[in-house]
DNA sequence: CGAATCCCCTGACAGC
DNA sequence: TGCTGTCAGGGGATTC
């Protein structure tokens, strides 16, 4: 499921490849994934037609691609991916937007429709309620022990729940969350307001660590996301994924939990 | 406001 | 073989 590394590693990837190519033609699903509250869901293929790929950036989760006037939005939801492809390839059920260049084109593809596209005005980032939403970039310095503390304090929800909160801080999911915690040695289902501000500290810094690895290694391929085509992640999650099996730090059995609709791995007996 | 719960959607996989 | 049930999960909605 692409989290922040993945995106990151499909932004580089779209930057190769887009930037000051004119989008020549846009076929969208009419059944099509379209942000509820897009305020230019209306005529959105023919907005988009014409328009030159000026820069590429991302926020949390989310893809942006600037156009002149317009940005175009791409959330990849949990199985989304974007393909290249000659203009003549056939598209199956799960394209959801195709962008036709000159010698190609981009595929939106989302088997389990939980990805969305929009489209709003150049710069607008207030216009969609999830973008506008979005907490501190991890990877940032503002994003340090100290803010994070006071974002934690008095919270009775798992230090996890918080972390997966994208309006605390942005593009971390569920394999990410988990790695922090346990590279911090904190369960993940501690009470975030029950965190000291020593190891808030060691979290922030195993955050930006796993982040920066993964992205380093062009994300981690899993699941849903192992399909995807020019992508070949290489992170190799330390605990996520790998109930019952051995702790690579201190040999203990590792568990799986339920948190709400998320499994959360952590090892019990090195992660308090 | 915060916390918990449910739901969307469909491929993969287990069990019979 | 082929059917059925279960699971995964980002994020929004709902409820208390
Ligand atoms: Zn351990």
């Amino acid at each position: 499921m692409p989290e922040l590394p993945e995106v990151e590693s499909i932004k580089l990837q779209l930057e190769k490849k887009l930037i000051g190519k004119r989008i020549e033609k846009v076929w969208l699903n009419p059944g099509s994934l379209v942000f509820r509250d897009c305020p230019e869901r209306n005529n959105f293929s023919k907005k988009l037609k014409g328009r030159k790929i000026d820069r590429i950036l991302r926020r949390g989760k989310y893809l942006l691609l600037k156009l002149n006037n317009k940005m175009l939005v791409i959330h990849l939801g949990m199985s989304g991916n974007i393909l290249f492809k000659e203009p003549a390839f056939k598209r199956d059920k799960h394209t959801h937007l195709e962008l036709y260049f000159k010698n190609f084109k981009l595929i939106f593809r989302d088997p389990r429709r939980f990805g969305r596209v929009g489209l709003v005005k150049s710069d607008d980032f207030s216009a969609l309620c999830g973008l506008a939403q979005l907490g501190v970039e991890p990877l940032t310095k503002k994003f340090n022990g100290a803010w994070l503390g006071g974002k934690l304090a008095l919270r009775k929800a798992p230090i996890k729940s918080l972390l997966l909160d994208q309006k605390i801080a942005c593009g971390i999911g569920n394999i990410y969350s988990d790695e922090a915690c346990y590279l911090a040695r904190i369960c993940p289902l501690r009470p975030g307001g029950k965190i000291s501000a020593e190891e808030i500290k060691a979290l922030v810094k195993a955050i930006k660590k796993v982040l920066r690895e993964a992205i380093k290694k062009v994300g981690c391929t899993i699941q849903d996301y192992k399909t995807s085509e020019g992508l070949a992640g290489d992170y190799k999650p330390r605990v996520y994924g790998r109930a019952d099996e051995r702790c690579y730090r201190c040999g203990g059995k590792i568990k799986r939990a339920k948190l709400g609709n998320r499994s959360s791995f952590y090892c019990p007996n090195c992660q308090t």
